[in-house]
DNA sequence: GAGACACTTAAGGTGCACTACATGGACGTT
DNA sequence: AACGTCCATGTAGTGCACCTTAAGTGTCTC
């Protein structure tokens, strides 16, 4: 089995469409169908079938793509015992993270590689739990969040490091009648009207969790994405949203209180390829990312 | 790394020379030099030094040729996966055995395959004990043996599966003054006259241990490799030997005793590289000797 | 010092993987 | 039903990786 071949599988186990391969790997659509030919010629059986517009691996397809992960691993340490010979790590990484992650921990990770041979490029975005797995496919680095789990949900596959724990806080505006308390219950909050965020998002599992021990629906007045514009929403009192306690920012105008009563935290994992988590550079910032991330949380 | 690269140095690092890696690969020495070079710029540090006439690894050259067995163990696995798709093992298997250990294993073993999609072509050899894993490098499986230990001097690295437990009777003239004893014991046997074999040889192991038992030091008259000569030579009443009992055909003239008092039994092995030990066919043929060997040894 | 051996370098040929471009099927829309 | 989009595939031509041959250099043995 030429190595080649495997990736390609991976790839197309991860993408979907050749299309979306031969972007990834810089080549024409051309180029991976004819490889993809040459991958079958000598497995000797079919490994795509048509479906749809696209293809579809069989199951000799899916066996190599999931055995290629093997050999991408085993390749992958090679490499980095021979990086371990060499004085100090040194390559790009690529950090995919959401932004309220990346907000605490990047900028002091780029202080710290500063002067080292190690560079990072990040890159921002703000997706529902499922889809971080898939940025995996693109960055060497994906750093994401869960309320529910280890790992955010499809990401069994991937090597998997907790980066932070960050308690949610319920964020409310000063004047609130619920402002002075200490601390709040699904009870008190059920009721009032919320800003949340789009479906699929891990602080909505929050939300839906509160439904469900109180029975009561949650009103929420938006969907947001962006945590600076739902604290903007409740200084003007049209709502109370979670927020996450270390990344959120005093503000004039808004207090937080923690939530008793049901599960109210977040997860901050680091997410990366098995055979790209081998890689030293990719270790290096990992172990850095972590122990930021420890720190940050006191 | 290009597996392409670590499959040379790891031809390399069991075969110590240029010339005989482009010999086994089928290519030139120039070709080999070239690509060792292309090597070293992608690793990015001397991969090889000049030693003597030829080439000795450096300590990364060395690292790369250990991983590359994980990388090329981990490719076999795919294939093997791939091949339990197919209805039935298909393929050419070669074996380098010990005559004779081929003489009881491999008819059988041919017969049986009669009509599968198995091809086996055998190689017989007689060598000492260390050589038999320096032979895994030419050979699928190798069958060999041992007296010591649980694999043959120096294969540690190999994967390797035990055929058969054989005892070492020693052969006697009918009409030797111990041709009637029951069973003989190191004391009795040391003064008498021997047919050996080539120092080093495993069954040399027995009779080095009984002149440590005995302090005192056994002559032999010849040291001969083919167990029929050393038949030939005990019936024709010119020394004694030893000879493995389920391999020995009776034959007129000569009788075996059992021998007590020190560990007289060879141990019959498979020996094969890590990733040739995953190819479906190989495992075929490796159950398939298994268990002629276990029946042979009643 | 001659010869054998092991590796290296230079020059040239061959095959394979790629690109560019064209074709054709599947799906959604109007 | 007609059209546009998306995706995969076939053909022809090009460039590079890898090979061979041929001619070296360095090292060991006799």
């Amino acid at each position: 089995m030429d190595v080649r071949h495997l990736d390609l599988l991976r790839e197309l186990a991860d993408r979907g469409t050749l299309t979306a391969v031969a972007t990834a790997t810089h080549r024409t659509p051309s180029a991976v169908s004819q490889q993809l030919r040459a991958a079958e010629r000598e497995a000797g059986m079919p490994l795509v079938e048509p479906h749809g517009r696209g293809v579809r691996l069989t199951r000799a397809g899916l066996l190599l793509s999931e055995g290629a992960v093997d050999v991408a691993t085993a390749l992958a340490r090679v490499r980095a015992q021979l990086d371990t010979l060499r004085d100090a790590p040194v390559g790009t990484v690529t950090i995919g993270a959401l932004p309220s992650a990346a907000e605490v921990l990047v900028p002091e990770l780029l202080a710290r590689l500063e002067g080292s041979g190690l560079l990072v490029t990040l890159d921002d975005f703000d997706v529902a739990e499922s889809d971080f797995a898939r940025l995996a496919a693109d960055h060497d680095i994906v750093i994401g969040h869960t309320i529910t789990g280890d790992a955010p949900e499809g990401s069994a596959h991937l090597h998997h490091r907790t980066l932070a724990e960050e308690p949610l806080d319920v964020a409310l505006p000063v004047d609130h009648h619920l402002a002075r308390r200490r601390h709040l219950t699904p009870e008190l909050v059920v009721g009032e009207r919320w800003v949340g965020v789009p479906e699929g998002y891990p602080f909505d599992t929050v939300l839906v969790a509160m439904e469900n021990a109180t029975g009561r629906r949650i009103e929420r007045i938006q969907r947001l994405r962006d945590n600076r514009v739902v604290e903007a929403m409740v200084a003007h009192g049209l709502g109370i949203a979670l927020l996450p306690r270390f990344t959120t920012r005093p503000r004039a105008g808004v207090v937080s209180k923690p939530l008793v009563g049901v599960r109210a935290a977040r997860r901050i994992v680091a997410l990366s390829r098995r055979d790209v988590a081998q890689r030293v550079a990719v270790r290096s910032v990992l172990d850095l990312l972590a122990d930021i991330g420890a720190r940050a949380s006191r």
